[in-house]
DNA sequence: CCAAAAGGCGAACGGTCGTGCTTTTATTGG
DNA sequence: CCAATAAAAGCACGACCGTTCGCCTTTTGG
């Protein structure tokens, strides 16, 4: 990896860091080139317009969500454990404790572009959406097949359910400061595992 | 109400629209005198600060909510009629029928505010979402009185979980565009309810 | 109807935004 | 070690931001 490569790359984190807590409008690029130690037309040239930064810095937090939370929860066995696992380190996501301070990338971002005109920046984050709604579907199918779960069970249903959870999970802590927003959230999850049981 | 009123209530209606859609980072003074056909100068002789007229919307997305969605809906008697006026009134507050085009007013500006410094347009949000939560709270305690719901149901962790529903289905159908969102989010209702009576 | 007050306008300010250029400095391969 | 190349800096630009101020126009109360 060439020097070039490596700022990049260094940016990108940060980068990620910044959206984070101040969404990807509070993402400038004088900014962005201050922490890193930058100048602004040093920076911008490794992304040719604001638009390929912001591309590249939703890109670069679905790899820290796919490394930190999707890859090791997917080493739990198959059905409710994994789906246990999945759910614990999204919490840990969530919170900051796996990767940005400013809690989940995608709750900010989300809320800040659904409304948005079409664009790439927006049909990144929507097919990002869209993966992690199939992954809990799938590990929630799965569970089905293993007799964990009732085979009348409806697994979108059931990933729409468990976003739910995790969206007021993020709104009660991160904006409520409710000390007991991962009770809750724990508590909803547990409530949801038991109605989907045999 | 004098000429001043007038145009201050006038502008904060469109400026309630336009953060609804564009959030508050895109609520901009010279955008809203263009759309009222003003000057900015003109504009923001009405409020003082950038800050005032944040504020002074946020105000105002709470007058429309409590007018449209909250008071309409304590009309229904009390307990479990009362909870679901409430949330079929939410509903269509979310996606736009009763009110603002960019639906809920408060999802959009709520995440977009969960890792702000404190100051007084987090601090009316964040007492919204409180109201908004106690009243929730408080409309299942009465359900548990009049013996629609079991006694030992926990409200705030009702509350927690309707919340998680809206904030779902605001997710799917704004931003994913999901055709099942409502009839996800209905059965999500349903199944909370079921959960809790008698 | 007329004076006093309120509402609205136009121009200008210092800042910051994203984005081009050209030049200087680091890195790298032969 | 030196030339070729990549990375970063410096500077300038037009646009828009929130905000101020002085002037004009409209509304209002007596």
């Amino acid at each position: 990896m060439g020097k070039g490569e490596e700022t990049r790359a260094a940016v990108l984190d940060e980068a990620a860091r910044v959206v984070s807590t101040a969404g990807l409008n509070g993402l400038t690029i004088g900014l962005l080139a201050d922490r890193m130690q930058l100048s602004k037309s040093g920076l911008f040239a490794h992304f040719r317009s604001k638009e390929q930064l912001q591309v590249a810095v939703v890109e670069r937090a679905a790899e820290l969500f796919a490394e930190r939370v999707v890859r090791p929860a997917l080493q739990a066995p198959r059905g409710e454990p994994r789906l246990r696992e999945l759910f614990d380190r999204k919490l840990r996501w969530d919170n900051g404790d796996l990767a940005l301070p400013g809690g989940c990338f995608f709750a900010s971002v989300s809320a800040e572009l659904d409304d948005a005109p079409p664009g790439r920046v927006r049909d990144r984050v929507v097919s990002a959406e869209r993966d992690y709604g199939d992954l809990l579907a799938n590990i929630f199918r799965t569970g089905i097949s293993e007799g964990h779960f009732r085979p009348d069970a409806d697994p979108e249903q059931y990933a729409f359910d468990i976003r739910g959870v995790l969206l007021s999970y993020h709104h009660a802590s991160r904006l409520l400061a409710d000390p007991k927003a991962e009770d809750r959230a724990r508590t909803a999850f547990e409530a949801l595992l038991r109605a989907a049981r045999i």
